[in-house]
DNA sequence: CTGTTAGCGCCTTCAC
DNA sequence: GTGAAGGCGCTAACAG
């Protein structure tokens, strides 16, 4: 590497000591203003930045946190991440990145690697089947996305809300023979939640249910159509976006375009390939950024843990 | 944080010198067998590992590397991300993600404050408008995604070879009347290079060119498919798999099914969505490896910046 | 208000 | 072979 210069340098260079340097640096006050220009001058003029390495020794942080996605092509949590970089660069912090695959085993792993590493904190994208075991030891610096687990801080969909709003709207367009696409309950979120809240409106508005649960895959979505409709079915809702991608290819072989699809996601590609479905926002973005957020404020020990619940809302 | 321990622990807990405990940490010669043996015992025993920001202090780089794609959504540069990271990782480097969203302002600034976090190395996903001034500082750390750019390190894709497969293989099935649905020509991989390709393979076969230059996305390949086909038109070459979706939608709506799709991709969900159309791999995950395996090198000393280019191949 | 002095954890001479 | 001493760039006492 190059010859970086040194808070040193940059003392000799405005002709002050290394802390009155340092103070400048970190804001600290008990700093004449005079001085404080001329130093901030000079650094300007040198384009100064100081040596992370070296603070992260003094202080213990070297401002890195760590994604771990369950999977880089998952459409919902690219829209979190997209909103969650800026904020996490916004405040300095360097995000790496992880993929789990949907595996407990790399998730341990690779927060045996991040705990060596010392790293600030974590953003996890949550799945069935991690335990809480393995996340009871970073309590302080981690936060779960579309999951909860008690004691760790967490933020969630409104996976009743937004079930809820699908059907109101089906419900209020006339339709009566609404079936449902979803995952299975050992998904906690995403299949039981999300199954539940359709049971509930069922019942409530003395509707009759009709539903499968085949999992998270188009595949599976494009399978289980033809289970859930029948002769009357004018409306079908599916658990995400990618179920009802699934699902619609099926109803498109099938040359049927009656069935009125609704689904929970509202990502840029379903909105292009099927602007005619009925979309709930479960509001990604937002909470990619409350995630970094809380993430920070809780390693700057500003916060506590805390389980957040994102509202969900019609498109 | 907690009380880690350091070479000063490990020196003191087996009973020699901190420089010892360095000269095992970092397997170098001079030490006994035995007593290297002893000090790695206590290292494995209190599962320690040495703090990254003093080593990188020490002169040693903090190992850390970037990678900017340009949309976290891009379903091609997901799939060189995913084999990208395991590369990293197992050598010890921590990958820092961000977007530039095709913005040469945006890669700019990324690199500047990259520059001042003085990391290892990046891995910059290339686009059109990205000048040579500003990569030119990081000749020696930088590859360059899907374009190249003189002097600097590169791997790209077989943006002719790709469309001749794809054009041959349709030539074998019959076709004779094969349009084009491209990216303008500023764009000089995916835009100039597989059009003239396409145009090439038409001259020498004595087919008749038409061709549309639209752009990159999805509603452009839905928009110009109009353009580009005629009534003996009977197959359809798109120079990626995002602008054949557009495309398909848009066929799909004409219930037109007799037009035979084939594009440059092999993305997963255009496997799902449409398996009958003849796509060509351009080999986004080799192309990832490859990026991470020349950059380590670059990064060591070991390799020189070189251009390599991926062959690409029927699926 | 400001400079001097100690380290943080590690690597690197340089003696023994 | 091995240990002691010095210093990387920075922050945090402690003196002036």
């Amino acid at each position: 590497m190059q010859n970086r210069l040194t808070i040193k340098d940059i003392a000799r260079l405005s002709g002050v000591g290394k802390s009155t340097v340092s103070r400048v640096l970190n804001n600290e006050s008990g700093v004449s203003q005079r001085t404080r220009e001329r130093v901030e001058a000079v650094m300007n003029q040198h384009d100064f930045s100081p040596s992370r390495s070296a603070r992260a020794m003094r202080g213990q942080s070297d401002k890195v946190v760590a994604i771990i996605l369950s999977r880089l092509d998952s459409l919902s949590e690219n829209l979190a991440v997209q909103t969650m970089l800026p904020a996490f660069y916004e405040q300095g912090y360097d995000p790496i990145m992880m993929e789990s695959q949907f595996s407990a085993e790399k998730v341990t792993e690779h927060l045996g690697m991040l705990r060596r590493r010392n790293i600030d904190g974590v953003v996890l994208f949550g799945f069935t089947g991690i335990s809480d075991a393995i996340l009871a030891p970073w309590r302080e610096t981690l936060v779960m996305l579309a999951r909860d687990a008690k004691g760790i801080a967490s933020v969630c969909y409104d996976d009743e809300g937004a079930i809820t709003l699908l059907m109101q709207s089906l419900f209020d367009k006339g339709h009566r023979h609404i079936s449902y696409l979803g995952v299975p309950h050992s998904d906690v979120t995403t299949g039981k939640r999300r199954h539940d809240a359709y049971l509930t409106f069922c019942k409530q508005y003395k509707l009759h249910p009709v539903a499968a649960l085949p999992g998270l895959a188009m595949k599976q979505g494009y399978d289980a159509v033809a289970s859930v409709t029948h002769s009357e079915t004018t409306a079908l809702v599916c658990a995400t976006d990618t179920l009802a991608l699934g699902a619609s290819k099926y109803l498109q072989e099938q040359r049927n375009d009656t069935l009125q699809l609704a689904s929970v996601g509202n990502t840029p590609l379903m909105k292009f390939l099927h602007p005619e479905i009925v979309t709930v926002d479960p509001g990604y973005g937002e909470a990619g950024r409350q995630a970094a957020h809380q993430l920070i404020e809780q390693i700057n020990g500003r916060a506590q843990p805390q389980q957040l619940v994102i509202p969900a809302a019609l498109t």
